[in-house]
DNA sequence: CCGCCAGACGTTATCTTATTACGTTATAGG
DNA sequence: CCTATAACGTAATAAGATAACGTCTGGCGG
């Protein structure tokens, strides 16, 4: 995770940042630079060079499993700690929650094996509790 | 996961299988085209259809950060619990562990929330004990 | 003030990864 | 034999990501 220290955010960084809060889930890249052709982006490199600041500053985290960013639950306390996220494969939305035990077992794991554990991803699919409880999407 | 069982295989997955065990870390989709080339495959969806039975037979996985799939270490045990990865920043090198302790966490949540769990990734990134521990990649 | 550097930016082209669409072949059941 | 199903072959295209280049700015030493 190695998170920088946080500088004012340029233009462009305050473009997709907003882009990602204004979404009630996760967006592509090439998602975020549709929302923001209006502003004046063309090119997928001015939302991925945004997205690269925006991770490495905590503010955004990076869906492996979807190739899509969502913005940080919790931006204020920079949570150190990895995040995971359970995403709804009905709905579409994401829940990101700190997993306490289940890093710490992964930390064990490594510690034991020898690997020098520098970032983790941990992924939920399945359903969320509004969609698996009635049968229409969630709202 | 959801594991299906498994009749024997047809003779394009036997090729790909086979190219991932001979491989000695993951490759991706087009690695495994350019293997199998001289076995006649000629297009990405040879080998994408081919993956796509292998990982529902529970004999592949895929490497979500990676976009990239491995053979699985212990096929015999089918391991219903869902399977965790480390992945050698330096080396390249994947080893597949069992996160029993993670995955009861990560179950724990899910239960507490009224998620309903089908799935779970889980990779881990950092340098394996061979690449920490000495300045040579590992063999 | 001037020259220089570093960081952000803009643009184009290209590369990698994955899927859609459609037709063919092999095979098992009735 | 007829037909339904699954696997396969091929071409085209979509979706995701990066390389390579040049420009523009603001800050700083001289
Ligand atoms: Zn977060
Ligand atoms: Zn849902
Ligand atoms: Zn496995
Ligand atoms: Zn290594």
């Amino acid at each position: 995770m190695t998170l920088q220290a946080q500088p004012e955010l340029t233009k462009n960084q305050s473009l997709v940042f907003s882009a990602l809060n204004r979404a009630d889930g996760p967006l592509t890249a090439y998602a975020i630079l549709d929302e923001l052709r209006a502003e004046g982006f063309r090119a997928p490199l001015q939302v991925y060079r945004a997205l690269e600041r925006l991770q490495a500053y905590g503010l955004v985290h990076r869906l492996e499993s979807l190739n899509a960013f969502v913005a940080c639950s919790h931006p204020q306390c920079a949570h150190q700690e990895s995040a995971a996220f359970a995403i709804c494969e009905k709905c579409g939305q994401v829940a990101e929650f700190s997993p306490g035990r289940a890093t710490d077992a992964l930390k064990a794991w490594a510690t034991q094996t020898g690997f020098a554990l520098t970032n983790t991803t941990i992924e939920l699919r399945g359903m969320c509790r509004l969609c698996s409880g009635a049968p229409a999407p969630c709202a």
